[in-house]
DNA sequence: CTCATCCGTAAGTGGATACTAACGGTAAGT
DNA sequence: ACTTACCGTTAGTATCCACTTACGGATGAG
């Protein structure tokens, strides 16, 4: 699933949105996600699980190696609790400031 | 500070994002946010804590009330970072797509 | 000056989770 | 067939965190 739930608790921790990232700029197999990362590559596998479980990375095996890759709907489920909050918390920020100044002319 | 960081782990606990989205529509003193939430009232005010220090949320005292509003410090926050990365890792996924629909000819 | 209301903080606890170490399975090379 | 490379899973542990209970400070009403 895609979830804004799922989404929020994968991209939580610091490391595992780091293995997130470094699949922005394409697919990568598991072991060069690992390299350079402070935990070992089970953990890094265990995260990749998490990130493909909240729909935010897709995965295909290439002989031995597994490659995974940005899937757009985590990211889209995001971007869209994202929209919907951001106009009507605007407006009613806006509306108190407006309010506020308002309050401090009397 | 408002690093997608600390915006990030904020918006993680399911209950702390119930309390955020009770701000959506206006400002609200600490009991009614509380009000209906299945968490006692000193619960909710660790939450706040934690959104304010997110800088999610914004706080003035009212006599003895305290009303809490959404700060959009850290929404813009996320936003910067769901906006820098949707361009690169959609552009990676559309590469990706292009380049598998290539190998499928061959 | 009490008394009630509203709220933040401290301490303590139970449950979730990120990590390592060890293991097994699969594919490619020799 | 043997070895090597690459990866997922399991078991066990340590840490983190969300929550409640209890308490104390501040404000307003009477």
């Amino acid at each position: 699933m895609a979830n804004a739930n799922r989404v929020f608790a994968a991209l939580t921790d610091p490391t595992r949105r780091a293995v997130f990232e470094r699949l922005r700029h394409g697919p990568r197999p598991v072991g060069e996600i690992a390299r350079g990362l402070p935990v070992s590559r089970p953990a890094v596998s265990q995260h990749l699980k998490v990130l493909k479980e909240a729909g935010l990375v897709d995965d295909r095996s290439e002989g031995t190696r597994r490659i995974y890759q940005i899937d757009p709907k985590g990211l889209g489920a995001m971007r869209a609790w994202l929209d919907q909050f951001w106009d009507s918390a605007l407006t009613a920020f806006a509306a108190e400031v407006e309010r506020a100044s308002k309050e401090e002319k009397k």
